[in-house]
DNA sequence: TCCATATTTCAATATTCATTGAAATATGGA
DNA sequence: TCCATATTTCAATGAATATTGAAATATGGA
């Protein structure tokens, strides 16, 4: 991962409600969330959500699809955990035995009443 | 760690110099380097410098002291694993036992010639 | 005391950012 | 086809940000 990669996903998350948003969808996991649902849980707009998914979305760390009228929003986990990666690069100098790497799994993908 | 917190944290990183700045001084450990050098490392203007620093320190993310004519500034790894424990709080859901919990330490203190 | 070094403060400027309101687009169902 | 739902697009606005240049402050040494 770049610097400038780097910025990127951590002014993405640089702002109240989206590292609100970020959060819940670490919570929801891989499957994601519908942006409606997103909205309500946080009390946001619909057309400020939509701002704030673009720069998460930009900085690579939430993915959509759509889903009939609702367009579904999922962390991408992997972006996480590259941007903790970075972060922690170059700590515990000289003792990297010492240092624990982040790592943010999503949870198993559990099967909802909705998948199969 | 309080959301708002989080926020202020990941702003003062989310900038190409910060970034940098705080990088040069995590590695440089717990002492910390005094600005000039620094600003030497970085090639950037004082004045400028002395302008991220202070968003540095005022999310808590470095801290200050003077040293004869030099201002010396160290990082504050309590500050970013505090950070990174914020955001791999809800990660992992229902598998916690998978999820490794980043943690930055500085070097051992290693006697510099300039210590006792 | 006077000077050089190291860093900060201040004011000005251009850029980027978050929010709003109104209008547009896409989908699914009657 | 017509309507309601879900979300996006667009333009406007006020606030925050990064950089610059010039001047100020603090320290240490001659």
């Amino acid at each position: 991962m770049e610097n400038a990669d780097a910025v990127a996903a951590l002014a993405a998350l640089a702002q109240d409600h989206r590292l609100a948003v970020f959060r819940l969808l670490v919570q929801a996991g891989p499957e994601g969330l519908p942006a409606g649902q997103v909205a309500d849980a946080l009390g946001l707009a619909p057309n400020t959500l939509t701002f704030h998914f673009d720069r998460l979305r930009s900085a690579g760390l939430v993915a959509v699809r759509r889903d009939g009228r609702s367009m579904i929003y999922a962390a991408q986990f992997e972006a996480m955990n590259a941007l903790l990666g970075f972060l922690t690069d170059n700590c515990c100098q000289g003792a990297p035995e010492q240092c624990a790497p982040a790592v943010c799994l999503p949870a198993k993908p559990k099967r909802s009443k909705v998948t199969v």
